[in-house]
DNA sequence: TAGATTGTTAATCGATTAACAATC
DNA sequence: TAGATTGTTAATCGATTAACAATC
């Protein structure tokens, strides 16, 4: 069996963003051209997609929206909780702790960790604050296997390192700096820099085009 | 002139943390093979990428770091300060606003704003946040063209259309809502829940060679 | 000079899109 | 039944990679 590819993995998050709200409107069904009308994208490119997730659609009838929603879910693994630690307490850190787009998808942060002594024994956002010794301890206890960076890029790869030593399997990076893990562990990075970028450079294309440089 | 690829663009900052690293370290020269080492790309690609923001560099000798770090900040459109405002001043809002990252690449938040008359008059890292009704006003006096948007989903429509009205040209979307701007307008989504889905579905892809389901 | 590294042209790979048969 | 919509197979498009000539 051939993985999904990787644009039409991150599509699916905005499908059910999209199912979410038909189903919100109290529809049950919806066509590859509802959905694409709704996200600016081609029908063809939907049905692709959801052939990925596994979800077989009616011909003339369309896919039901609660089967889609659930098999989107489940493919992406938000159909159950999934534990999580983060590490960082700064800004970035503590604006994730209370970000409410992550309990929608049964994300739990169990525990956050800072070097900072001033941050530890604070809560933030109902969410406990550490000292980086209880790493282990926790990230064990509660049996978490994803792991959020939030640290300046000099802390990164030390930090890294700390949570391969816990036994976290994936992490999430969004500090700048290239972190190493060894194979077994998933990094994703998340480098607001980049999209950052892709802003600049689409915003001067287009005064190019109307003369207005 | 053809335009730069996605994915090349999306490399550019990448390269930018690299060359800095190396540029503190005193080096001046790179090839792109050491770049392609930092970042585990091949240096074919590298080579290709470079050649879009027009740098070239020399046979045998590789690209001169300084030269190589303007081109690209010049590419972007980092080498010059750009005012930005930020709507929505919850908890991801307050992050951004605090976010070192930023400054780094010369944007300036001037003002945020904020529906919460609580949060009104408040200053969060420097930055005053205002009433909604204030939004023409400072957007046009200090010639403001980009806007940052961290507002529930529901309000983003809203909020993207007092923006467009105050002549704001480029929109950075952090909520999960599709927003609808004219043509003549640049919105670059930043949905962190895709991020997620691929951690997610890359961990488990991850799980399953191992045989532990 | 000889070797290393660039930049270009061609080949490959993978994702998107098109065409169309299957079917509720 | 006829029309609409799915899912599959083929064609196109674009990005990555390979091969190699140019050159400091």
């Amino acid at each position: 069996m051939t993985s999904i590819p990787l644009p039409s993995l991150r599509r699916l998050p905005r499908y059910l963003n999209v199912l979410e709200n038909f189903q919100s409107q109290g529809r049950d069904t919806v066509s590859a051209t509802d959905i694409a009308d709704e996200l600016d994208l081609k029908p063809i490119q939907i049905r692709k997609d959801m052939a990925f997730t596994g979800i077989v659609g009616k011909p003339k009838v369309g896919y039901n929206i609660f089967d889609l929603i659930s098999a989107i879910r489940k493919f992406i693994g938000w159909s159950k909780e999934t534990n999580a630690v983060l590490v960082g307490a700064g800004s970035l850190g503590t604006a994730l702790l209370g970000y409410e787009g992550f309990s929608r998808r049964n994300l739990k942060i169990v525990a956050a960790f800072d070097s900072n002594t001033e941050k530890q024994g604070r809560t933030v956002y109902q969410t406990r604050v550490y000292s980086m010794d209880m790493l282990e301890s926790i990230v064990r206890e509660h049996n978490v296997k994803m792991a959020i960076i939030t640290v300046p890029p000099p802390s990164a790869q030390t930090v890294t390192d700390a949570l391969v030593r816990a036994g976290i399997l994936g992490i999430w990076n969004f500090s700048p700096a290239e972190i190493q893990a060894p194979p077994e562990v998933v990094v994703k990075r998340e480098d607001l820099s980049e999209g950052l970028a892709v802003l600049f450079v689409h915003m001067q294309e287009k005064q190019l085009q109307t003369g207005e440089a």
